[in-house]
Parts: structure tokens; sequence; C-alpha cells
DNA sequence: CCGTATCCGTCATGATACTG
DNA sequence: CAGTATCATGACGGATACGG
């Protein structure tokens, strides 16, 4: 009865290599728990409060449901998320992040400016070459 | 004639909806450019100053030639890289960053003491299981 | 040393349809 | 609404060999 595949809880990746150290091990352990397209913009998203299936589906702007319930039982898994279920009918379901969320805070903050500012450089590029 | 797969330069994330906006849309921008496993460690170790191929593979720990070949060339495509060859025999290249690479710093900074304290996170709760 | 070529496998992501 | 089932694609990677 499994629905599509077994989601193990991450550990810790596997840098093994003695060569690999300092800055660039950590920043391999960042990205081993938050990996792929939506892990960030979820966490983000979730950080303005707790939302709903649908209405994250809304935020984040084009994920399948598929992917979407994916990501948000591994975020579950290690602790980035919470899932509370409300017996009405039909079903309500909402998801919150978790206190460790938190601790993202300024990552999330800079990638934000970061992406801000790059997507204004490009725009500025374009019309330079118009 | 083509090796694996072309590469075309990326532009903007097409992030349509009007319902992603601000700061998910920004850090989906961000995303876009800096997906995958590799290329924050690699403008990471990159900061450190020029590298050689053989040498960035040893400092990110496992990558293949293959691999970090197409995420070099993503990245000079992008404006974040410069590879420079000298006509030595062998030949001798080396990679450094851009003057915009430099943007990320806060980022990288931030992920890099992200990354450490959830290692340590990590580590400690496996001991307190014992 | 600096890569590219090829074969081949697995996993991430996605489109679409559907159920409770 | 909150997801799951099915099918499909492409990214990513391992192994190995090879060329400039």
């Amino acid at each position: 009865m499994k629905t599509d595949t077994e989601i193990e809880p991450y550990v810790l990746n596997k840098v093994t290599k003695e060569e690999c150290t300092g800055g660039v091990a950590a920043i391999r352990d960042a990205l081993y728990v938050l990996n792929g397209k939506w892990k960030l913009p979820l966490i983000f998203t979730l950080s303005e409060g707790p939302k709903r299936f649908k209405d994250i589906q809304r935020s984040l702007g084009d994920i399948t449901p598929k992917i979407l319930s994916k990501e948000l039982k591994e975020l579950e898994l290690n602790e980035f998320v919470i899932r509370n279920v409300y017996s009405t009918t039909p079903v309500t379901v909402t998801y919150q992040i978790t206190p460790y969320s938190r601790s993202l805070d300024k990552v999330l903050l800079e990638l934000k400016h970061w992406g801000t500012n790059h997507r204004q450089r490009i725009v500025t590029s374009r019309k330079a070459s118009n």
C-alpha cells in the first residue's frame, strides 16, 4: 500500500572526502535538506502564517498537488512544518512552520533580496540591448 | 555535434500567476539561476580564489567531471564565472568568479552558518537518542 | 591536466485524471 | 477541498574510455 515512494528522513549529507572542508561542507549540508525547487519558497510562504493546501498551491504559482504533497511530507519529516487536521466537512488541513524553520529567516531574507536585485538586473540589461 | 544537451542562458523564471507575489517570486527567481546541488557550493569554493578544474573537483568532494563541466558552463553563461585558459603544456585552465558573484556573499554566508548549525543539531540529537 | 563521448540507471518534476 | 494514481520527461549521476 505504498502511495508513491517511501520518504526517509534526511540525516546528513555524506561528505566524506577530507578535501571537502569547512564552508563547502556546511553549504552542502544545508542544500541537502533544502534541495529542489520548492522547499525554500514553501518555507518562505508559510513563514507568513499557516496556510491550507490549496492556498499554498496558489501562492507558489504553479506547483502540482503531487509535488506539493511530497514536499510537505519531507518538510514535516524534517521538522520544518507541522500539519493540522480539522474535522470539518469537508476536512480542513493547515500547514504551519515550526520554530526551527525560523532559523532560516536570515537565509530567506538574503535570498529574497538577491532575487529581487537579480530580476532588476536582467530586466534593465534587456532594455539596454533594445 | 551536440555534446550532451545545449545550454540556454537563464533569463527569468516565468512566474505569471498574480497570486505568486513579492517574496515568493523573488526567491523563485533566485533559485531559478542557482538551481541544483552544485551551483552554490561551486560559487562558494571559487569565492576563496581562482581554481583549476581538478582542484574544484577535489574541493566539492565528489562531483564527476561531466557534471562539473556542465555546471561551470551554465555559470559562465550567466556571468557568475570566468574561464581562463593558459597555453602551457599541458594546457592550464582556471575558473574565477565575477564581481556579480560577490553579490551572493551574504546569501552564502547565511547558508554556511545555517548548515553548520544544522549539522550540529543533527549530531547532538543523535547522541541524545542513544 | 582538462575535459568530452557513451551507455545506462535513478530520481526529481510534471501533466492529467481521479477519489473521498 | 485535500490529496492520490498513472504515465511521462528530463535532470542528475556512475562508470569507463578516450582525445588534445
